[in-house]
DNA sequence: CCTATGTACCTTGTATAGCAATGTATAATG
DNA sequence: CATTATACATTGCTATACAAGGTACATAGG
């Protein structure tokens, strides 16, 4: 299934807020971000986008990273979020709230 | 005031959402728009934004529009929501949704 | 009368960021 | 030994949001 240009815009506007998301279930490496975000909410991300993003997050100090040497394969560079990552994935939560409560409202008194 | 990046981030992919949104309500002109954009969802929008994306809105045959010459002041170039874009909205709505549940779910399960 | 303010259209230049393409390296598979 | 998968990264292209600036009309204040 091919995705609309717009589709894609929609969720991809959304990226850094998800990815703070799900670093905060748990550390992810970049590749395996990819995974994770396309189960989690159907989002085909590329490593051209993913590693750049992250990059800006950690410049930002919302994520910091370690080197892991594994026994098999190339290393990987594991992210976890910060205490001021937390914060900021709050904020959006709240800011994505407001969006959604403004988008629902103004449908259901077209639709309704 | 100087926005954020990742709120305009958050809005890029949302906003021709937003305006096929308020077109359905009703019929607007560029300038007014923006008051209804700010009304609706608290965004700041500017000249330069809005005219490109209605321009590009009607190219892609989701908007149309018609001049309206005024007693006093000057004239206003009204838009209008057409069948194809009254699809595109609900198609908008729809993945809007989808992506907010994966949200709001995987909220929950981290903030209890 | 002139200046400032508000309305209403628009364009230009800049910065951001997603994506395809490409490159490097390691390791397993056929 | 070629292909596939993993895992990092960069480069060039494109789309788009924004600041800044321009045009024009109308009104209000000094």
């Amino acid at each position: 299934m091919q995705l609309d240009r717009w589709q894609i815009q929609m969720r991809k506007g959304t990226l850094e807020f998800l990815v703070l998301l799900c670093l905060k279930e748990q550390e992810y490496y970049g590749y395996s971000l990819l995974q994770r975000l396309k189960k989690l909410a159907n989002i085909s991300v590329t490593e051209g986008t993913i590693y750049p993003l992250l990059s800006r997050l950690q410049t930002a100090g919302h994520v910091e990273n370690r080197w892991q040497i594994m026994e098999t394969g190339p290393a990987r560079k594991y992210y976890m979020i910060t205490d001021e990552g937390e914060k900021m994935a709050s904020e959006m939560y709240n800011a994505w709230q407001e969006i959604n409560n403004s988008i629902v409202n103004a449908w259901s008194k077209l639709d309704g």
